[in-house]
DNA sequence: AGGTGTGAAATCGTTCACAGCC
DNA sequence: GGCTGTGAACGATTTCACACCT
């Protein structure tokens, strides 16, 4: 099946709301409710959700316990993933320790960087390893993974670095640069401030844009 | 005029990549040699620059020079905004260290936090003062502007004190939460756990999807 | 009555293809 | 010949509207 990246971005908020209502006990939930909640059209909502086969129950929402599980399953990768993280500066530690990179569906196994001061230490209980040494090492410890906290300079090095033996599927950069992937690689960009411009830019043009 | 979110994402890209070829003394470019630096079609780069004007030259290219200053005129503010960063955790220091927040047309002049060991401090810089504070300090310090690293619970809080008084125009969220925004407040949401859910659903279902 | 599931319509964004200029 | 600018075609995503179930 093929899902649209819109909907997949919305599922994982989904699921995200839905946890929360199950701890707090709700147990019935409506499309309006959680557009309303999470800033969509209920129409949306249930189309999204009908994506997947028929979950809700008409005249009356839908089951939370039985939805959270579903929309969890669909989102649930296969195994577990080994993840690599390159560039342990104050970003790179700031993910480290971000809640968010604590999950049963993925770790981070491995760190990278190029500082002398920093190859061969422990962060948060992760073992730091020279950049050089990527290729072996991705290998050995089975990572197919790669987030890149570095400078931008250095980001296309470390993608190259990373699909030389082939073993990397996918990589998420927060280095402010564009990359040349690989067809197959599956490449996501957060550039920060990329998204302080853009709000800077419709601050300008007042009042065109919402999320 | 209204920009679609998309052309805005990319210009900011364009005028990334203009400024090194600027550096690097180059005088004249292509649409397509700029889509294929930064991965986009040749058609695309064309239909966003000629949204504002006929810039290029048939048969040669793009100026870069001339280009550079196009694409910064629209890309600017009229005036430099005052941001104020709420949350002074891992994640908020990366920020405030971040090459992409040194910029003429922002500046973070004050941290908020909740903690006594942090407010009354200054960090690389900048005041910290207590969240309880905040309408009042915005005020004063004319900030429209707010960042969030703040924990997923405290976000939509730290939304409803900005725009308490009205003074927060938009919102950079880094916080893994939904905010419900007042109509006119843009807010933006980074979610990095979303980022990487996205990625590994991709994963999954291989090969679907690229960028 | 109330809320889902879903084709059809509308909207939005990208790509094509070619006329026009250097 | 080469490259831009742009209407038109296409493709993707959202929204509507209503049949259908409880």
């Amino acid at each position: 099946m093929k899902v649209a990246e819109p909907t997949v971005e919305r599922l994982v908020q989904y699921r995200r709301l839905l946890d929360r209502m199950d701890r707090d006990k709700v147990q019935v939930i409506s499309s309006k409710e959680i557009g309303d909640m999470l800033g969509f059209k209920a129409s949306q909502v249930r189309k999204d959700l009908s994506y997947f086969g028929e979950i809700g129950k008409r005249g009356v929402g839908y089951n939370v316990d039985r939805l959270l599980k579903h929309v969890s399953d669909i989102l649930s990768p296969p195994r577990k993933w080994n993840v690599g993280l390159v560039g342990v500066g104050r970003l790179g530690e700031a993910l480290l320790d971000h809640k968010a990179f604590l999950s049963d569906k993925y770790e981070i196994v491995a760190l990278f960087d190029v500082s002398d001061e920093k190859v061969g230490e422990t962060f948060f209980g992760r073992p730091c390893f020279h950049v050089d040494d990527m290729p072996e090492k991705l290998e050995e410890m089975d990572i197919e993974i790669l987030i890149l906290t570095v400078p931008k300079d250095a980001a296309q090095r470390c993608v190259d670095a990373g699909t030389e033996k082939g073993q990397i599927k996918g990589v998420l950069n927060f280095s402010p640069s564009s990359v040349v992937a690989p067809p197959g690689l599956i490449v996501y960009s957060v550039d920060i401030s990329v998204e302080l411009e853009k709000l800077l830019f419709y601050l300008k043009h007042e009042g065109t844009k919402s999320i």
